[in-house]
DNA sequence: TAACTTTGTTAGGATAATCTAATTTATAAT
DNA sequence: ATTATAAATTAGATTATCCTAACAAAGTTA
């Protein structure tokens, strides 16, 4: 069983290669430097790092990808942070930049249960139509039980 | 103009003082230490650094106390902390321990503007009874105009 | 293909936050 | 008051993350 924990930077470099390689045919070395404001020589050596770990291979001098363990990885992150941004935006209604900053902030930190229950409140309030009286007793009542509550149903 | 910045760690520190001596007559590295979990060699140098930046105050050997400054800053981060709290539990429903855990990782890092954010929408849920019709949109109106819808103010 | 430019790598160092082990000071007990 | 215990401190090391400067490989162009 292999040691599996990632620190927060880490995670952000996994994450960038991701998000990078969704609309860039490849991704190098100055790619993740530029997104992730660090010089070349930090991400030489975290990329040398993810490579030890199976997460990301790389031929010498050459550009980056994920494993396919590294994909998996990536994408929980990748989802943690976009349900954040949601949560952030679509509900409090933070500006968008702002609510991308924060939701790269704190991806890193939340416990399990608590990004959970985001998650599924993002869930909810995409079903919900937030209009209907009592709105907050029925996201408690999906949490609670997993089903949505009959007035719901109706929207 | 003195730098302001302060790191996640100085700022637990910070607050784990004011914390620790609304209910008890001195704090002690021993103290900071257990709460902390860390040796006591971890805290004499951060309450070294926070002498410096004139925050909290120490006799050589003797206990710890904040200064006026380090007072009005350790309040501000534990406002944020006990916001986020009511946030998780009052709100999300999150678990007392967890939300508790998930409030400490996260307060040192959202932006001023998401904090702002939870501080209304706390204030908002506190008054808002939550069960009238389109109640999110209330919440949205209050951001906005800094004051309660009409339906609001009937309950 | 030789020279130039861009990109990646290595070496070596800085800083923040932590630790262990050894030492010093303060407090309590006889 | 002397000794024993508890607490605080110092010295020195470790780890993670970042940096600059120098260099090597790859790619581009004339």
């Amino acid at each position: 069983m292999k040691k599996n924990y990632l620190t927060k930077s880490t995670e952000d470099y996994l994450e960038t290669i991701l998000v990078l390689s969704l609309d860039k045919r490849v991704v190098r070395i100055k790619d993740l430097a530029k997104h992730l404001n660090v010089k070349k020589p930090s991400v030489v050596s975290a990329v040398k790092y993810l490579k030890r770990k199976n997460l990301v291979k790389q031929e010498h001098y050459g550009h980056i990808e994920l494993t396919e363990e590294g994909e998996v990885v990536a994408r929980k992150i990748y989802k943690r942070h976009k349900a954040l941004y949601k949560f952030l935006h679509n509900f409090l209604g933070i500006d968008p930049s702002i609510a991308e900053k924060d939701a790269c902030r704190i991806e890193h930190f939340l416990t399990p249960e608590t990004m959970e229950r985001i998650l599924k409140f993002i869930e909810f309030i995409e079903i919900c139509p937030k209009k209907s009286p009592n709105w907050l007793n029925n996201f408690y009542y999906f949490v609670k039980t997993g089903k949505l509550p009959e007035i719901c149903k109706k929207c």
